[in-house]
RNA sequence: GCCCCUAUGGCGGAACUGGUAGACGCGUCCGACUCAAAAUCGGAUUCCGCAAGGAGUGCUGGUUCGAUUCCGGCUAGGGGCACCA
């Protein structure tokens, strides 16, 4: 039959336009059918897309095209991370101003998603630069201000000397700035803080409770969290009197069990005690401003080796006044887990032990490892840090770690010292609060003014938002908004003082922590949120996104939902019931021969007899093919989605991002991969319209028998529906496609065989399973879909359709084939009825030439019969 | 150092809760169509072997009638965390 090619690129503009037009991806929110939330993580504007957001929201339109299938109210809108650096520095360098700069960026890259077919909700498009964004957030703050949960600190801070910016723990990569690369230095400054680390214990409880998140993004934020249960334990100061303000010196520790291994304090330079003997022993003071030069980047302190300074101070062991044990200030004691102060046990903590073997403190075992006898065992330069049972420890001896540590937690929170407990149990997290101040001009102000009488006073509600000034100097370094002529000078709303407006904004991923719950009422102009809708649409029933986010996004987000529910804005506290990490895109990488990065489209590759061999187009000079390595712009390695979209069209990137690769894994972005894909779509177009001509009009009433031949074409359509729905549901992408591809070979296997003109009967199964397999590609093809739902003689768009209900009668096999196995091996087969029982197939197994051939004669010792599976024979 | 994940043909990968290993695709080879090419179609493609047959899911041991799947030990690669006491 004569088929004339399918033009994606004319196609495609045509239905973007037609769903446009009909609005079939506007969501109601008083629409009555259940709802389902789908969000893909919403992209930073930094100028164009790039592969990684194809393949994320490739994945999040099949899922939103699916659930509308299956008759869901589904929620699927797009926005912009529009706060941020980058807009800061392009302003720098090309003296645009980043609103300019961000907004050009946002409708080129709005122009590129559309032109990739997403069914998305336009009309709830917010970008998070906007005043009407940003207003709410301010009030939220200024909420979370009220409620208690934000906090004005002092506290030592990274700071980017490069962006002239502060940074959380959590944006240091190895003591470098995760944006700029510079050094990360330490500065004290008074920051905002939302007080995260109060929620530390629900955030880490409530992991249990997201079912659908990856195993391995809950371990990741465990681990965050940190929690460690352990003691404080206080030790006397030798010698000190009533009168002195230090007596004690208290530690955290999670090994009390080892307290008779003790043999040295370590305090941190910054301790108060440190401070203290520093300003009166400028040895001291000199050691302590070693140690805090050295500073936090990982060369330093992975070559630093353990230092200390012998503060000539002595302790009293908690258990014997007698034992008096040296106190140290030390660089690896940090100051703010814990109480910045530890005892130290040699023997079973290596890094303990690298210090004494250093200062000559010598050690003692008190845990015997199982096996080994307490006589000889000798520590020497490995620490022994496992199970076993206690020795050297008085009346620990004999005793489990776990009931020495039991033991001493007992004795030591009933002993009494200095009229307190000598020791309290505790729990410690190493999640820390999340500053939220930073020193730049394009992000959300933080609504507060500071008073020389009045002290920090909030914007008062009317006066929001606070908006960014436009008249902004990016001539020298530093926030702007800190140079600002006028912007930052105000009157105070309480005493009408003259006044200072805080000049910090806040840190983007503030931004990014409620705008799931902004999309479900963006236009709202009075409140953040509505809580009515917001708790409708909520939680996000899928959530996909980078696997990068894995922490540091959803962590802020989780705790961001329990403030907003704190303060009557929302009425849950956990955002995402459904998460995905996609993997990222990956591409081969070429050198020149000069060593310089080619581009793929730099490059021509050449395969003789095997070999893959890389030519430099400009010169058809030889060159290298490197690593498969995350497409960057540093190698080079990019694929333009434009560039992909303009020769092949949508669908075919589409198709090929969801193929090969199971889409938690990273995939190889291959040329051969993508024509494979562009192939398929003209395969598919050819094969409707051999169904179209073979099938019965749309809506015709079914037969009432089938023959054999057409009752195997409808078992075709009802076994690859079920398969792909199964396969949907755990969203395991490729094996959907793959599911797809054998529905189609296996139909047009079937026309082929198809000889005589078709009876009515055949021609109902046609049309079944044409409609099916069009709305099967709609999902991840969706133009080429609607032109061959057109083709197949249907008036309205197939974004409409019902997802096709999978006919059990149909789908299950009723004769299977069925394996037999003698010793594990595979014999014979044959076919087997599902109705059977096992004397009968066993019987049959047996009967078989190729069985008996393999048994010689042997007796069977026993035959293990799976029933639809297997039959084995044992000889 | 600690924690986690992964390992299957030439390549990406498939295999539901222990039941025919290699689905689906990419590549390669052969063939058809064509003056030719592209496109398309048909066939082959884990390895050894002409075949019968044998071996085979990183290595190694175990449990089982049966192991890619479960358990122990190892190796390699990837990721996360980290002077966190």
């Amino acid at each position: 039959m004569m088929n004339e090619r399918y033009n994606p690129l004319e196609a495609e503009p045509k239905w973007q336009k037609a769903w446009a037009d009909q609005e079939i991806f506007l969501t109601r929110n008083d629409d009555p059918r259940p709802k389902y939330y789908v969000l893909e993580m919403f992209p930073y504007p930094s100028g164009r897309i790039h592969m990684g957001h194809v393949r994320n929201y490739a994945m999040g339109d099949v899922v939103a095209r699916y659930r509308r299938a299956k008759g869901f109210n589904v929620l699927h809108p797009m926005g912009w991370d529009a706060f941020g650096l980058p807009a800061e520095n392009a302003a720098r360098q090309n003296k645009t101003d980043p609103a300019t700069w961000t907004y050009a960026n946002i409708a080129t890259m709005r122009g590129q998603l559309k032109s990739m077919g997403l069914s998305l909700d336009w009309s709830r498009e917010i970008a998070t630069c906007d005043p009407s964004y940003y207003k709410h957030q301010q009030r939220l703050f200024l909420d979370f201000l009220k409620a208690g949960l934000v906090e004005r600190k002092q506290s030592k801070v990274n700071w980017d000397p490069v962006d002239q910016t502060v940074l959380a723990n959590e944006q240091v990569i190895d003591g470098r700035a995760w944006r700029s690369g510079a050094l990360v230095e330490q500065r004290e400054l008074t920051q905002w803080f939302l007080k995260i680390s109060d929620s530390s214990q629900d955030l880490l409880d409530s992991l249990d409770t997201l079912e659908r998140w990856p195993e391995k993004v809950r371990l990741m934020q465990k681990n965050w969290i940190g929690r460690s249960e352990g003691l404080r334990v206080r030790f006397a100061i030798d010698g000190a009197g009533p009168k002195d303000a230090w007596r004690d010196i208290e530690v955290f520790t999670t090994r009390p069990d080892t307290l008779f291994g003790a043999k040295f304090i370590a305090l941190s330079p910054d301790h108060g005690l440190s401070k203290e003997l520093a300003a009166k022993n400028p040895a001291l003071a000199a050691f302590a401003a070693e140690c805090a030069r050295v500073g936090t980047s990982a060369e330093a302190i992975e070559t630093a080796e353990k230092k200390g300074f012998d503060t000539g101070l002595r302790v009293a062991h908690p258990f014997d006044p007698d034992w008096k044990i040296p106190v140290f200030v030390a660089n690896f004691v940090l100051i703010e887990y814990g109480t910045g102060a530890i005892f130290g046990c040699p023997a079973h903590d290596q890094r303990d032990l690298d210090f004494a073997n250093a200062y000559g403190l010598g050690n003692t075992p008190v845990v015997c490892p199982p096996g080994q006898d307490p006589a000889t065992f000798k520590i020497v330069d490995v620490a022994f840090d496992g199970d076993g049972d206690l020795v050297n420890s008085r009346f620990l001896d004999g005793m489990t770690v776990e009931a020495a540590k039991a033991e001493v937690n007992k004795r030591l929170c009933a002993a009494d010292l200095f009229g307190r407990p000598q020791a309290t149990g505790t729990v410690n997290y190493r999640l820390r609060d999340w500053g939220i101040s930073r020193q730049r001009y394009w992000g959300c102000p933080i609504p507060v003014i500071h008073c020389e009488s009045c002290g920090v006073v909030p914007v008062p509600a009317d006066q929001l938002p606070v908006i960014l000034p436009t008249d902004v100097d990016f001539g020298a370094t530093g926030n702007p908004l800190d140079h600002h002529a006028t912007w930052k000078h105000v009157d105070c709303p309480v005493c009408a003082r003259r006044s200072r407006r805080e000049t910090d904004t806040m840190d983007t991923f503030v931004d990014s922590s409620w705008y799931f719950a902004r999309f479900t009422d963006p236009a709202l102009g009075d409140a953040a949120t509505d809580p009515k809708t917001a708790n409708h649409w909520l939680p996000v029933d899928q959530y996909i996104g980078g696997i990068e986010h894995a922490i540091l996004h959803l962590l802020y987000s989780r705790y961001f939902t329990r403030a907003m529910k704190a303060t009557g804005h929302l009425g849950l506290k956990e955002p995402f019931a459904g998460l995905f990490t996609q993997g990222m895109v990956v591409h081969e990488t070429y050198k020149g021969a000069g060593g310089d990065w080619l581009t793929p489209a730099e490059v021509k590759i050449e395969s003789t007899g095997g070999a893959r061999r890389a030519v430099a187009l400009a010169d058809n000079a030889p060159a290298e093919i490197g690593a498969i390595e995350k497409m960057s712009k540093s190698k080079r390695n990019v694929v333009d989605p434009d560039d992909i979209i303009g020769a092949y069209g949508a669908d075919t990137a589409r198709w090929f991002m969801l193929s090969d690769s199971p889409p938690d894994r990273d995939i190889i972005w291959s040329d051969e991969g993508v024509q494979g894909a562009s192939r398929y779509a003209q395969q598919v177009w050819r094969l409707i319209g051999d169904l179209a001509s073979a099938a019965l009009e749309p809506g015709a009433a079914a037969p009432n028998e089938f023959s054999a031949a057409a009752t195997a074409v409808r078992r075709l359509t009802h076994q690859h529906l079920q398969r792909v729905e199964q396969n949907l549901e755990r969203l395991r992408f490729n094996t959907v496609i793959a599911e797809i591809r054998k529905f189609s070979n296996a139909l047009i296997e079937a026309l082929d065989k198809e000889t005589e003109a078709a009876a009515r009967d055949a021609a109902f199964a046609y049309r079944e399973a044409a409609d099916a397999l069009a709305i099967l590609i709609s999902l991840i093809m969706p133009h080429l879909a609607e032109e061959c739902w057109e083709r197949l003689g249907h008036a309205s768009s197939i974004c409409l359709a019902a997802w096709p209900a999978v006919d059990e009668a149909y789908a299950r096999e009723d004769t299977v084939l069925m394996p037999v196995q003698i010793n594990g091996r595979k014999r014979a087969e044959f076919m087997c009825a599902r109705d059977w029982d096992n004397a009968r197939v066993e019987k049959e197994a047996l009967g078989l030439d190729a069985v008996i051939k393999a048994l010689e004669g042997r007796a069977p010792k026993k035959i293990v019969v799976v029933p639809q599976r297997i039959v084995n024979v044992v000889v």
